[in-house]
DNA sequence: TGATTGTTTGACCAATTGGTCAGAAACACG
DNA sequence: CGTGTTTCTGACCAATTGGTCAAACAATCA
């Protein structure tokens, strides 16, 4: 996207810091709902400031996306089509959880985005994302096509995926609420639970 | 919640056009991210005019968030203990998934506050949605006692309708671009692999 | 009909929004 | 040191925000 520029230590470390705090405050209130000010405040910087690292707002927006859609896609990127089956999918699903665990802002972000109608992403949705989804598909469906797993929607299968796995993300704090906040970690138990839905699905 | 009040047909009738219309706007750019203008101009109504139906931005939205935690809720409260336990939660899934056809806007307005830490409606997500999960997961354990459902997790059961079913609403978007603009209502195949799934799940 | 009540609006307000700009301050480097 | 560049800021701007209000308009009903 952006060409690649001589940046000084000092940007560097004010663009992470930027990026940092606008990916709190955009995943928590999305685009419309996030300000400037926030932003600047989430910094510890003035608002001119930001605006003399990032043309405006909505860069800083762009920037954070294009960046997430990239590691966002990595977990199936690595779904390896000469691997023992069952254990692949399995294994996507859990690298998966592990980011709903390690990277809830960078969910939440991108859910954010697709909830509003995906304005500064289709692209990259109707790409990147759509010809990576393709891809994968037709590898299970040719798992499934040679009796490798139990035979099912590829597609569906892994929207199913993403939206078990992204939900402890996107919907933590409902989670949490019904769960009781006795402090547990709900991640453990959403583990086990998906281990054995997905186990028991690709079984023939 | 508000005390029953005499309506003018008028009022009744402008009073739906606004939460109709504060509906496709909120639900689509979060609190924050609406104005009374869009809302206003949605409803073909002038702004002081929202304002005289309503006190303020946020009853507007208030007053959409506590009419759908009620029928937000139906689906579930509908699991009869008494049912043929598969066929039950089968069914209960059936009727979510139909929920996010049928209204879209109301899942996104759902999500769209959780999202955001729930800040308006975590009282009736402490409340009437935790008691009726722990009551209704309560059914479901005992059927994994008795034997008649295979043993898993009921909360995160639960938690795997939820997140499978609102994502076809949520992340409507996502889903058609990926599996191509054909024209194809996506919901069928949905729900013909998701009864595959929670049948193998739930088969002892 | 007229008087009362219910409905609608244009004009207005203070606060906040994203963004600009000239210059001050900090830094880099010969 | 000094000079040029990078970094930073306070003051400012036009546009938009949620909300008010008096007055105009419409509905109702005696």
């Amino acid at each position: 996207m952006a060409e690649p520029q001589t940046r000084t230590r000092i940007q560097k470390k004010n663009r992470t810091t930027i990026l940092d705090a606008a990916l709190d405050v955009f995943s928590q209130f999305g685009f419309r709902g996030s300000t400037l000010d926030q932003i600047a405040k989430a910094a510890g910087l003035s608002k001119p400031n930001l605006l003399y690292y990032f043309p405006s707002k909505e860069a800083i927006h762009v920037e954070l996306l294009s960046c997430l859609m990239d590691t966002w896609l990595d977990p199936l990127r690595d779904l390896d089509p000469n691997g023992e089956p069952r254990a692949e999918i399995l294994a996507y699903m859990r690298r998966k959880l592990e980011m709903s665990r390690n990277y809830p802002r960078e969910s939440r972000l991108f859910a954010n985005e697709i909830l509003q109608g995906a304005p500064r992403i289709m692209g990259a949705i109707e790409g990147e994302l759509k010809d990576l989804t393709d891809e994968k598909a037709a590898v299970i469906q040719g798992w499934m096509d040679a009796g490798k797993i139990a035979p099912s929607h590829p597609y569906h299968l892994l929207f199913s995926i993403w939206s078990l796995t992204q939900h402890y993300a996107d919907f933590d704090v409902q989670v949490r609420a019904v769960l009781g906040n006795e402090g547990d970690d709900p991640f453990p138990a959403a583990e086990q639970y998906l281990e054995t839905l997905f186990t028991k699905l690709l079984t023939v």
